[in-house]
DNA sequence: GGCGAATTTGAAGAGCCCTTCAGTGAATGT
DNA sequence: ACATTCACTGAAGGGCTCTTCAAATTCGCC
């Protein structure tokens, strides 16, 4: 057996996000089949129309999305630290960032797909809900002094999210990552009563350790 | 009698905008014809190409869009004032309100259609700005006591709504145009000081004046 | 009423897309 | 070694799409 049935299926679903990333929701077979390095009939066998697999690979993408969120958070021990490092997980890397492109364009074709409008619409109210944990936490154990109901601020912090995750998909000049993290931490600051200032290095070490002979 | 030339064009321009909302960034020159009540080879007689018309009704859309808001704000008085009707103006009537889920969809297919990601950079840009205006003005006049500068503010109210633009159209059940506009306004409240409670006719004035505000 | 220009139709060509399926190998079990 | 199952290919069918174009229709105007 070379992978097993079931890591083959996995490794379509996988395919079928990056296509979705790169071609859209209404992405052709053929484009799946070419980032799986397969043919269209390769993947039929498999699934039973190209419909049901994007249903499948687009559910797990958020759901995958969602657990990476979830593990972000638990690294962390103070509410504050926690909430700078979810806010921060929340946005895409860069504006080539999959797991983004992949919301974006099901969030553009919600309007019209309303398996993908119920999706995400739980997707956004598992995030609020898990912003509103994380508050309450804090509140309860004094460090957050919440100026609004925990609700309002959790959902506001997520739509912040998700507007500025479109802005650097479309590749906004001056949002990036940082400003982006800044700009939502900005409001945090205001309902939280937190200072929230940022942790160096919060892993996102790109600069290279310089161990070794520079050639 | 018909319509004259520029008459004509504007129309396949509103149909094209009507259909991308309808089918997506990636509608079919068939549909844009149904829409307008033609056939294809009719649309082709007025533009080269799909394309040509679908980027040309996309950029009408949005200038619609953006001129729509600025007319919004000359109506009002107060800074106070026009910070709520411009609020309000920028989120979409209910789940189905055209202009929005044409933006949407276009956010969606933003990341891999560079043309469109400029476009909507540039109108949230533009909006940023008109938000800028609009605060520096109720600071200026002592009205507003801006907790973070104009900027700051001003890109957070437009990416928040952005956002619920995107949840208003995915059908959210408790997110509605009068929540999504208190969530805003919530936000808005901490950054400018000000109550900024809501006034009575807004335009829209389809229900009774009952649950809600307390005295 | 009739003429020329503008507009629209309907058909046809070339191409792409999804799906089915007979057939090819390779892996597996016996 | 042989049969069987599994995974996949490549071709073919049927359908849809964009575009072109000659013919038909409508319009503005004299």
């Amino acid at each position: 057996m070379t992978v097993g049935r079931k890591q083959r299926r996995e490794r379509l679903l996988a395919a079928a996000q990056k296509a979705v990333a790169e071609h859209g929701a209404d992405v052709r077979l053929k484009d799946v089949a070419q980032v799986a390095g397969l043919t269209s009939g390769a993947i039929l066998y498999h699934f039973p129309d190209i419909q049901t697999l994007l249903v499948e690979a687009n559910r797990a993408g958020m759901e995958r999305f969602y657990d990476q969120r979830l593990k972000a958070i638990s690294g962390s021990i103070t509410p504050d630290r926690k909430l700078v490092v979810t806010i921060a997980s929340g946005l895409p890397r860069d504006s080539e960032d999959e797991a983004v492109r992949l919301l974006c364009e099901l969030g553009g074709a919600a309007g019209r797909y309303p398996r993908y409008a119920a999706m995400l619409t739980s997707l956004y109210d598992r995030q609020v809900a898990m912003y509103q944990v994380l508050l309450e936490d804090g509140a309860a154990s004094g460090v957050f002094t919440l100026a609004q109901p925990s609700q309002t601020v959790a959902r506001n912090i997520v739509a912040l999210e998700d507007a500025y995750g479109y802005r650097m998909v479309a590749r906004h000049s001056t949002i990036d990552h940082a400003a982006a993290t800044q700009l939502i931490l900005d409001y945090a600051r205001l309902a939280t009563g937190h200072l929230l200032d940022q942790p160096d290095p919060v892993g996102l070490d790109h600069t290279v350790p310089d161990a070794g002979v520079p050639a």
